[in-house]
RNA sequence: GGGGGUGUACUCAAGCAGUCAACGAGGGCAGACUGUAAAUCUGCUGGCCUUGUGCCUACGUAGGUGCAAAUCCUACCGCCCCCA
């Protein structure tokens, strides 16, 4: 059993964490309450509303690990009945409702991504549909009693949505009463997650006073957005380095979409790597050191963290080979074919396009080369060993 | 319940009978340039093939008018606003 840590040195190092954008009720009383040596639980709540785990939510893991550190019992609560109403937080328009199945599906690698990242700390999953699946309409009600209307269209969002006359359905105002009530149903001392889900995990703190007369702390972290400009960490969604992602696009996606400007703040929220360090490399960075270098340990270090040290290893020497050498890489993806195809037939039936109309537009782009060749012909034909390049990151060998 | 508005490709958004597979923007893809960056420039962005002033499918859904419909009519469905 690992012991409650009330050094109050470490405390406050903990509360000054680079992870942590604020926390509720105050500095003070946080000290206080995790000074008391009572072995508390927090937890980080997670809506499987997509299949994998990415950047943005390794913050909040980070978080809680350090807390599980200290001694606490950390939790992870798999949102699986939350994830079908949908949290409108930060979102212009209602989110497309996701079926039970979906969920299920989502959520049956939550657990051993979450895993890579909080690896040596043990950690207790739950599930919210275990008590928000049986409330019926009178513990609704008097839930919803709880809050006000005006409290809930005071956020931004619904602010936005009024304002662009999008709708605004009555579950999503209960989707905060829901996520509040999780604290309730768990009796938590505490909830880490992003500082998009303040008001979230202000409700919850506001019912279990409510309803158990019990204190429950508020982490909030920081957003993977730049400070200075606001902009978004990677240059699109679809970039969104996840856990799970393999190796090379762990490390391929790092160098691909992460902006010049963000390497340190990603180094600063998404791994553990020391403040000093990251400083130090910054410096160097600043004075004119080709900014890929800086990002390749960054590539390098995420790939560590998800994969181990090995395979970090592997990915840099692959990327270094592909794309800065350009050859080709250790593995290619092999497509059986019987006998010579046109290269048009390849790209559609090994799926690496999604119709032939796709592969003829990439050919006249020539985006395509066979063997090292560009292919400005549809009709060509690919023979069996061929190694067949599209654009400038995928290849397929035929046998 | 009454009145007004609206529904277009991944998203936003023009079009309001033929020249519409549908302007533009964003996103995505590809090429040039590079550091697989960013910025910039260029092209592409429904499917099929026999690549054509070709065929099929698509402008909320179902019908209708007409040589011809995303565009007009009818019904239905959804959404927004105002009034009650």
């Amino acid at each position: 059993m690992v012991k409650v840590i009330t050094d109050e040195n470490k405390i406050k190092e903990f509360l000054n964490s680079r992870y942590i954008e604020a926390v509720f009720p105050s500095k003070e009383r946080v000290v206080e309450i995790l000074m008391s040596g009572n072995k508390l639980s927090f937890y980080l709540g997670i809506d499987p509303t997509s299949p994998s785990l990415h950047l943005g939510h390794s913050i909040p893991l980070l978080l809680l690990k350090q807390l599980g550190k200290l001694g606490h019992k950390i939790i992870l609560l798999i949102g699986d009945f939350t994830a079908q109403i949908g949290d409108p937080t930060d979102k212009e328009a209602t989110r497309k409702a996701l079926t039970a199945n979906e969920v299920k599906q989502n959520m049956k690698t939550y657990v051993t991504q979450a895993e890579r990242i909080l690896n040596e700390v043990g950690f207790e999953v739950k599930y919210n549909s275990k008590w928000l699946a049986k409330m019926n309409l009178g513990d609704v009600i008097e839930l919803a009693s709880k809050v006000t209307v005006q409290q809930m269209i005071a956020r931004d969002m619904f602010q936005e949505r009024i304002k662009n006359e999008r709708p605004i359905y009555v579950h999503e105002f209960l989707y905060p009463l829901m996520q509040g009530y999780d604290s309730v149903a768990m009796k938590i001392d505490g909830e880490v997650g992003g500082n998009d889900q303040t008001f979230n995990m202000m409700v919850g703190r506001d019912l279990e006073k409510a309803l158990l007369n019990k204190e429950k702390l508020v982490f909030t972290t920081r957003l993977l957005v730049d400070a200075s400009t606001g902009k978004k960490i990677s240059k699109s969604e679809g970039g969104m380095i996840a856990v799970n992602d393999s190796t090379e696009d762990v490390f391929g996606k790092t160098m691909h979409s992460i902006l010049d400007e963000m390497i340190k703040t990603v180094f600063e929220l998404c791994t553990e790597v020391p403040q000093s360090w990251i400083d130090e490399r910054d410096k160097v960075r600043q004075n004119g050191e080709n900014p890929k270098i800086f990002k390749e340990e960054l590539a390098y270090e995420l790939v560590r963290m998800y994969h181990g040290e090995k395979a970090a290893e592997k990915a840099k020497e692959n990327f270094e080979k592909v794309f800065s050498q350009g050859q080709l890489p250790d593995e290619i993806q092999e497509f059986k074919i019987n006998g010579a195809m046109t290269i048009v037939n390849v790209l559609q039936v090994s799926g690496m396009v999604v119709s032939a109309s796709e592969a003829k537009r990439l050919i006249d782009q020539k985006a395509i080369e066979v063997n090292g060749k560009t292919v400005s012909d549809w009709g060509t034909r690919v023979e069996i060993g061929s190694t067949i390049k599209i654009g400038s990151h995928r290849f397929l060998k035929t046998r």
